[in-house]
DNA sequence: GATGAATGAGATTTCATTCAT
DNA sequence: AATGAATGAAATCTCATTCAT
């Protein structure tokens, strides 16, 4: 507990911190070790002696990763039944999410382009255990079968629901660029009504 | 054309197509010059007489693929006035642009994790080069001064509209295994239909 | 004796115990300090507490085994004045011995391959103390002029002797399988008996 | 041919013998690849371009050592029939390959130390391919069915007339020491004659 | 254009040893 | 006597790049 060496927090924990920054920064192969442990202020070799390769260390930081995505998806996904409550309340999960976890964009953006097993499976458990798919799924389908909502495929629905959201948030800096976006904050806040009204609209039956 | 090696195309596009694979496959930082030469049969000091650095065959991999997406961008990118034939085309148009460059959706993912400067530029100019933005754009809002659009903020419509198109070509395999899509052909024909109709629906007035 | 971490024997007999496994497995260079620690159930610092470097522990285990064949010089062999019953004794002594201290082979043998002062030191002092070697010698000489052996050079011959003894012993992996013998102890104990056979046979005046 | 480095012999044969040396002094584990290197002159990473790894480099060493062995099985072993010609020339054989190999006999002790799978292997192929154990084997079978040798087990005979003779070259170090041996080099020669003779009174019928 | 060999800088990893508690 | 964490030096190995031919 008392700091010896004056800086906060265990080794450990600020190993997997830098570790964060260095995989986000640079990828998998572009990560330094070295770096890592300069920036640590430790030794390289305690690097070995706490996660033992340089490959354990990165999918240490993947997991935290998906640690604390998961407790978000946990304590901020409240499932009101109503659509118009409750999809505002999903983006304002992600940008939340993306937030407190920026690192986490490159890694999983890398690891889709390398095929990305891991996050593959990751993500597919962390579905199947906050049912985040199926609830919506099952809503989207029951507003149909209520006549509420157009007779879509709801998956399809889904994805694309998804995809406008976390589209943005993958591709900021382009499309910021690209469609000369001055004020990247307001445009997220506004974008949050813009998507769900999209969608809403686009879905509800009349 | 001459084959004193026994080996189709001159050596310089050889080892360019394998480069195009390996750079998709391992990202710059994970390519092995060695196993570029090797894979595409040659000395490894001739990958350095023809493009003088990784880095710059590197460069010369991203530039092939915009090349021939900005060709893509001319001759596929028909601009019919009516929105339901135009937007169908371009959904067509990804498609068959991913098809056609299979190895350019991992490297732009990895440019978009590395903040990707490279990649910005040449997007932007892309964008500009081909009108592509700025056409839709006036669509849109021609159609919502026509009366016939609701009168939505048209550049998020055009994110939304374009996310929820890649959003589903960048995660392919994790999309297909969460969602459980055993047709992947299939479903990306049906998304066709729905990702228009969800998006027209969502636009036009009544 | 006390045994609060529920092991029995002290620490430094236990890490002694397990250097002499340690050492004999993988040799000075090969064995690892960590190993050594973990096997013997202790914290490696506990090593250098206890003997103060990996070479001073090497030369414990050493000495460890020099200590056990002393006493065992000492006491398993008696002097009986006739060879025919002496000789075996000798036999019998060796294959106990290496019985008993089965790490001392291969520390033996890397000795001998890396020039092993050591070794070579406490060797011959072993013998001196022992008297072995001169005990040995003076009685084939007595028996040469005597009359009973043939007048052969009796540094040659007991270098034979043992030879023709340990080398099996030494080897015993290797000559198991070239000369294909399927049953090691009993090959050893029909060894005794053809060994000394040999020799006496060999030496014996007609 | 021409030597643009000043050095005699193409790298990969300097590495080699090099390497001879370096794992005969210390040992696989004791080796080091700088040291070879920088002994040979060259960049440390030749060697892994022209080995692959420190362990193949081993590898290599080993096989050098057998194949020189072999060439000198094949050689020089003419199969006299008659044993008191024949036994001599195995024991300058020894003396000679071991001269020629001087690096060898560290390696193999080492390997014998280790349990030396690689070994034993070796050493079974080239006994078989040479005969040599077999061609001893049925000479002193044959002598002993012709009633010239006494009914003995062949194979113990053979592995004593083994013995008696590596043994010496083995622990040469020790064994000057120990029996106070001042000429090498004689006691060598005188030893030819004793050990043949030794073995051959040994086992003569009478 | 083409090759095999060479290089230098640096990457990951290991390991004996010590420190603070 | 005992521990977990830390260290520094060095080990093996890699890789982009260049040289000589």
């Amino acid at each position: 507990m008392s700091k010896k060496n004056g800086l906060d927090k265990n080794t450990a924990a600020r190993i997997l911190e830098v570790a964060r920054d260095e995989f986000a920064k640079y990828g998998f192969d572009g990560a330094r070790v070295d770096r890592i442990a300069s920036r640590a202020k430790i030794n390289k070799a305690m690097i070995y002696y706490h996660y033992r390769s340089k490959e354990k260390l990165y999918h240490a930081v993947i997991q935290s990763h998906l640690n604390r995505i998961r407790e978000f998806f946990e304590t901020s996904l409240d499932t009101s039944p109503d659509p118009e409550a409750f999809l505002p309340q999903i983006v304002s999960f992600w940008d939340a999410m993306f937030q407190d976890r920026k690192g986490f964009i490159p890694i999983f953006l890398r690891e889709l382009a390398g095929g990305g097993q891991v996050m593959q499976k990751a993500f597919e458990q962390m579905m199947k255990e906050s049912g985040f798919n199926k609830v919506l799924k099952q809503k989207i389908d029951a507003g149909i079968a209520a006549g509420q909502l157009r007779p879509v495929n709801s998956t399809q629905a889904i994805i694309s629901f998804i995809g406008m959201n976390l589209f943005y948030f993958l591709t900021l800096p382009i499309m910021n660029t690209v469609w000369e976006i001055p004020d990247e904050k307001e445009f997220k806040e506004q974008r949050k009504k813009e998507v769900v009204d999209l969608f809403l609209y686009g879905l509800k039956a009349r």
